[in-house]
DNA sequence: AATATATCCGACAATAAATATCGGATATAA
DNA sequence: TTATATCCGATATTTATTGTCGGATATATT
């Protein structure tokens, strides 16, 4: 529990790679994948992920692949996670209603205190803190 | 991700309900298991496992049931967690050495950062001020 | 002593979430 | 025209979580 997805670990990867690169140059989702042993086609939903929310942006055809766009000192670790993975939270209860014990639960609100840490903890870091 | 199981949540919601009557007064499974709608026999296992790490203890027979054994303000999240689900870690690799990239993989350090940030948060809370 | 109620516990089954694969399309540089 | 790259929906596989079953042991009550 409480652990990242390998989608969000696999951006992160390609983040910080490009961020190594000049500012222009272009990486490839086969030149990513191969270097850290990532599944090719994985990698490639993920960068296609990460070019429609605008983090970073494609170009096609040969020679084609990824650079970044976004300024990653601006996003922070909870609108990136949103932005890969959707919404965030301990317990699905605090963004979907459904739940058995609705009613008699006595942790809601304990919980949604330490959610709320966690998220404060995530909002104070920016993507670049992470890919510099 | 970075959702808590239900085994914790159950584990809170039963420590929870006995931290609310008087010390020494005991609370069986089906009793609690009725009143949060939670399915007995995970439940169960769930009471079982608390009483192994001397959290609670059980008493047998009937009109058994297990009542709080541990001083819950002296157990921070972290040690409860890791008691009802085993190792703390936003990613395997910290815990467990196999992992395709280890060679190359650029971020294992930002991440700990991360973690490590995560875990403090965690320790700073104990079990009582979530039951409380 | 018999009975009913409770915990105990290993093995197994079902479900859900995450991870990975496949097939075929479109874009474009050379 | 060709080769290389992104694009993207559908689907399969794997893993983790969640839940079920069967039968054992302990003990208060009658």
């Amino acid at each position: 529990m409480l652990k990242l997805t390998r989608k969000v670990e696999y951006s992160l990867i390609a983040l910080r790679h490009m961020q190594g690169k000049s500012a222009d140059s272009i990486s490839s989702t086969k030149e990513i994948a191969t270097h850290y042993n990532i599944p090719l086609e994985i990698l490639a939903k993920t960068l296609q992920h990460m070019a429609k929310e605008k983090i970073i942006e494609a170009i096609n055809g040969p020679r084609g692949g990824y650079r970044i766009k976004a300024k990653l000192n601006n996003i922070n670790l909870v609108e990136f996670f949103e932005k890969v993975e959707g919404p965030l939270g301990l317990s699905d209860c605090f963004y979907d209603a459904s739940c058995m014990q609705i009613k008699h639960c006595n942790i809601r609100t304990p919980i949604q205190r330490i959610n709320d840490n966690m998220i404060n903890m995530f909002r104070s870091m920016s993507v670049k803190d992470v890919t510099n």
